[in-house]
DNA sequence: GTCGATATTTTGGCATGCCAAAATGATCCG
DNA sequence: CGGATCATTTTGGCATGCCAAAATATCGAC
């Protein structure tokens, strides 16, 4: 590190002050953890006074992380600006999964072009390695793997205002999601599709990872529709 | 209306609880207006104490204002968090761009399933009256028209989701796309595309929409980059 | 005169408090 | 009893105040 004043070093140490970041934002992360993994119930009302009590925050950050919720539309509020957590319909969740095909094409796209053969190989090993553990994963496990590999398609586009839409579209519907791949139905044709969209990119087609990017997108659809009309199962 | 009790009544009147707002919302409208008209300078700092006393109000909702234009990118804070009026690089607008054309391609595609006879007529009329007014319109008027024209599209893809994630794109490239506007070197390129889209809609031609709606936005791309790299003239 | 240390001011983050409006519960009349 | 009316409590919206950290100004040494 560079010179400094012992006193400028002292309060260095102490207080960084790069990438910091507002109670706000950090509990919005929390937040936003506990309604995917239904901690927080959908449709479950939010008092802003418990919740932050049970933080340990004031209402303040806590209502400044609920506005970003909000945009995320993991949040919701009533007509009368009662907050309670956001519970997709069938119908917007199909809109909004339309919307992510849209977005995840367009990275398909946009990797064929920037991405490194390095992150190539990675993208096509990580569905190898999915369809050969598949029937041993867990399904979060199996689910994680699943985000990862779409995640990393994004990554790969080196396009960071995409990478910010997906993540949010992501977000939204990520409880659905993992809800729908917990049944086992589609595995299979997951995993064939992964393998269609990473041999698209790895020959840096753009037009052919766009497309099985969207019929990709398209089953994801169909197996959310699904899991929907009958619930129970696992 | 129906009847109520007196009280009741005479409360109604007073205080609509249908579709209340925040002030932080109100606010946000508010500046993303200024930001967009650049009576907020790009790259200016924001003085939260100033700002809420010009418009009146306390810091609380003006800092949650703060938080969802934020998350527009319309501000942006510094690594010390300093909030400021976006500024956008070339390369990021071409990004953010990039993704606009996607979810425009994708709303071409939904609206030529999802829109009615009347609105697709009305595209059209629309994309015919500016090529015909194209010469005498002002730089704002004609650029409104345009944006209306884009507008118009989302909206008949009747997808909410979609045209929220539309408005949140458009509202980051407002400026730029502006800036290029006013230059009138590529209107005739601009108008004739409009009437490819519009005849394709009014085909019903989902792949055709997309299309042109893809090339148009490229078209779009070429202003802007062209317009930062030679700023004056009009 | 310039650079660096230190004092001062400014700024954003968060907590707290108050208020109006909505939700809830008690009450009274039919 | 049932339903409307009124009292009570709860809740979210906003303003205010304080604090720590960053920015700026001040000063001093070389």
């Amino acid at each position: 590190m560079t010179d400094r004043s012992p006193l400028a070093e002292s309060l260095a140490e102490l207080g960084p002050i790069e990438g910091r970041r507002t109670l706000a934002a950090e509990i919005a992360d929390r937040l936003r953890d506990l309604i995917l993994l239904e901690r927080l119930a959908p449709g479950a009302p939010i008092r802003e006074r418990d919740l932050a009590e049970a933080l340990g925050i004031s209402r303040t950050p806590l209502r400044e992380a609920l506005r970003i919720l909000e945009m995320d539309e993991l949040v919701t509020y009533s007509a009368t600006r009662r907050p309670m957590v956001a519970d997709p319909d069938v119908t917007t969740l199909a809109q909004n999964l339309r919307v992510l095909g849209a977005l995840e094409a367009l990275a398909g796209e946009e990797a064929c072009a920037q991405a490194t053969d390095a992150e190539l190989a990675a993208l096509a090993a990580a569905a190898r390695e999915m369809a050969e553990r598949s029937d041993s994963d867990e399904p979060l496990a199996f689910f994680r793997r699943d985000m990862a590999f779409h995640s990393g398609i994004v990554e790969a586009a080196r396009n960071p205002p995409l990478l910010r839409a997906h993540a949010q579209f992501n977000a939204r519907l990520w409880r659905a999601r993992f809800i729908s791949s917990r049944r086992r139905l589609k595995r299979a044709r997951t995993l064939e599709e992964h393998l269609d969209i990473a041999a698209a990119l790895s020959a840096r087609d753009a037009a052919a990872s766009a497309a099985a990017l969207r019929t990709h997108l398209g089953t994801a659809a169909d197996n959310v529709a699904a899991a929907r009309h009958d619930p129970g199962e696992d």
